[in-house]
DNA sequence: CAATAATCGTTCGGGCCCGAATTATCGCCA
DNA sequence: TGGCGATAATTCGGGCCCGAACGATTATTG
């Protein structure tokens, strides 16, 4: 949310709106760069490493997730990437569509369902998850050394608090 | 992504599809976390303080932004909310449905759209945003004091990084 | 001063996203 | 062993999300 103006122009607006109210500008400050961060990652990985084979974000998690722990249970898929079971159904589909997943119910319970790569999705991932972690260091490379495992940290912070 | 497995079990998993390729494991966790922290944080103020005025996270933020700058150009609200202008209008059309704000064509520039609160947008404002940023307080107080300026810089340098 | 380029917001198509309802299966236990 | 609460995945409806295409307006330029 703080864009275009800076952070003091925007407090100034805010006050402006409420006044002598309370208001705690530094956790709005994090929560705001919080949004715009992951936003902004996840924007240009899309157009960059993941527009060359079609994948949107949530697509690309789901493949890697299952590409590591296969075969995984959807519901394991689901707490993994962040997102909800009903998501994950329709983003499933149509990597099954694209052969690169396959799913099949559990013999040991019939309410489970394990996803597993097919070759297709295995040859695409082990291509291209070096070109994603390779961006993924040429963006975080601006955070300095020190900054790193203290913004990491924080990340987890903020993660459990919301448990 | 590091979910349910410790960060150590997930290099291990990695490093057997993979072999021997060199990977950046630290800006993996980086970018992992950050996306977890944003999906977890954003659920949770949406469960709670804006499940009360059914209102997305997205229509919060346009009116947020909507209610600081009035009157603000669409391409505003989109730069500075971090979206596009394609999802932009479709919001926009649910908050002028409802009644929160209105659009009006610029009279200096016929292209341009001026977005303003209603009364009753500004209201809704007054009265939520407060409950929000207390929230917003909630969560971030469980970053240590040290490290909270030092992860909003580390934010805005991941933000810098990509444009 | 007209043609042309640039810029704006909207629409369109396809996909993601969630909570709630639905269907199928499992575990328990009387 | 049959019923019943718990748990799984899916479906459904409504809303967000983006790039590309589009029509309208403004700016530029020969």
């Amino acid at each position: 949310m703080a864009g275009q103006h800076t952070l003091a122009e925007t407090e100034g607006a805010v006050a402006a709106r409420l006044g002598g109210l309370e208001l705690d500008y530094e956790a709005m400050a994090v929560t705001s760069n919080l949004f715009r961060a992951a936003n902004a990652v996840r924007n240009h990985l899309e157009r960059t490493v993941l527009a060359n084979a079609d994948l949107t974000w949530t697509a690309f998690v789901v493949l890697w997730v299952a590409w590591i722990w296969e075969p995984i249970e959807t519901r394991a898929i689901a707490a993994e990437g962040g997102f909800s079971k009903a998501t994950l159904s329709g983003v499933l589909t149509t990597l099954e569509g694209r052969g690169f997943l396959t799913r099949e119910r559990s013999p040991a319970d019939g309410r489970l369902v394990l996803v597993s790569l097919t070759p297709s999705g295995r040859r695409l991932m082990k291509k291209l998850f070096p070109e994603f972690n390779q961006e993924e260091r040429n963006i975080t490379r601006h955070i300095t050394a020190a900054g790193l495992p203290q913004t990491a940290q924080s990340l987890r912070d903020l993660i459990r608090a919301t448990e």
